[in-house]
DNA sequence: ATAAAAACTTACTATAATTGTCAAGAATAA
DNA sequence: TTATTCTTGACAATTATAGTAAGTTTTTAT
C-alpha cells in the first residue's frame, strides 16, 4: 500500500470529523495529519473527480465529505487514489503459474478493506483517545 | 505487492518444479516465465542469503529448493523480498488514526500468504494446465 | 476591490526497476 | 595439471515512477 492510500484515508477520516458543519482546510489536515501540504493537494483531485468529496474554493472554502461516513469504505478511497498505478489484475494473466496467488490476495485485501467504513474508522479512533493516549 | 515478490515466486515455483534431481539454470527460468534475467539474479541473492535456496556456481550449476516445497510458505518468500522497504509497521505509528486500519491489513495479508506454500501453488498449476490449456 | 482558498503547472529528489560489464568459482576435456 | 567453458556473483550505470516542493492562476465570500 502506497502512501497515496495512507495520506488519503487520513484526509478523509479528518473530514468525517471535522466537515459536517463547514468545509475544513487542506492546510490544517496536512498540518494536524503531518503531511505534505502540496503533495495532498494533488491526492485530493482524483477523490474530488470520483465524487467522494465536495470542493469549495475561495474565501472560506475548503473540503467536504461528500455523504455520510457509512456509506464511504476504505477500499473506494483505496481505488480510487492507487488508481491505473494498480495493483495485480492488469499486469498478471491467468497463465502465469503464480496467478492465482495474487488474485487470491487480491481478494483477501478487497474483502478486508470493503469491511471499513470511514464510521468505523471514526469510532475505532475514538475508543483510541481513551485507551493509548495519557 | 511489488514485481520483486511476483518475480521471486515465479522463479520458486520453477525450483519447486524442476530442481529435484539437479540445479535449474537462471537463464532457464527468465526464459520461460519472461523476466529478465539479470534483474531476477539480483533477487535472488536475499532468497539465498535467507537459506530458502542453494546455488551452485560453474558448469552444471545453478539453483535448488533448499527444502521441501511443503515448508517453504509465499510469505516467507514476499518477507525476504519485500525486505527492508517493508510495508505498513515502519512508518505508521500507533497514534495515527488510520494504523488500525493497516495493521489489519497487514495480519489479513500476512495470514493469507500464510496459508499457501509452494506445494499448494504446483499443485493449482497442475490443475490449471487442464483446465486452461487447450 | 480584496483577501482567502483550491486548482494548475513546473521542477526537483528519492527509490524501484532494468540493463551491462567484468570477476570468481567449478566441472570437464586435453 | 592446465586450458576451456559454463555458471553464479559483484559492481556500476541507466531508466521509470513515486514522492515532494514551489510558484502561478482561478474562483469566491466579504
Amino acid at each position: 500500500m502506497s502512501t497515496r492510500s495512507r495520506y488519503g484515508l487520513q484526509f478523509m477520516f479528518e473530514l468525517a470529523l471535522h466537515s459536517k458543519e463547514r468545509p475544513v482546510l487542506l492546510r490544517d489536515i496536512a498540518e494536524r495529519q503531518n503531511i505534505s501540504e502540496k503533495y495532498l493537494s494533488k491526492l485530493v483531485i482524483p477523490l474530488k473527480s470520483s465524487g467522494l468529496i465536495n470542493t469549495y474554493r475561495g474565501a472560506r472554502g475548503g473540503y467536504s465529505l461528500a455523504c455520510e461516513p457509512k456509506k464511504i469504505t476504505v477500499k473506494q478511497i483505496v481505488d480510487v487514489l492507487e488508481g491505473d498505478a494498480s495493483p495485480v489484475e492488469d499486469i498478471q494473466n491467468p497463465l502465469n503459474p503464480t496467478w492465482d496467488v495474487w488474485s487470491g490476495l487480491d481478494k483477501a485485501i478487497s474483502d478486508y478493506l470493503e469491511s471499513i467504513n470511514l464510521e468505523t474508522v471514526v469510532q475505532n479512533n475514538r475508543n483510541r483517545q481513551f485507551t493509548y493516549v495519557i
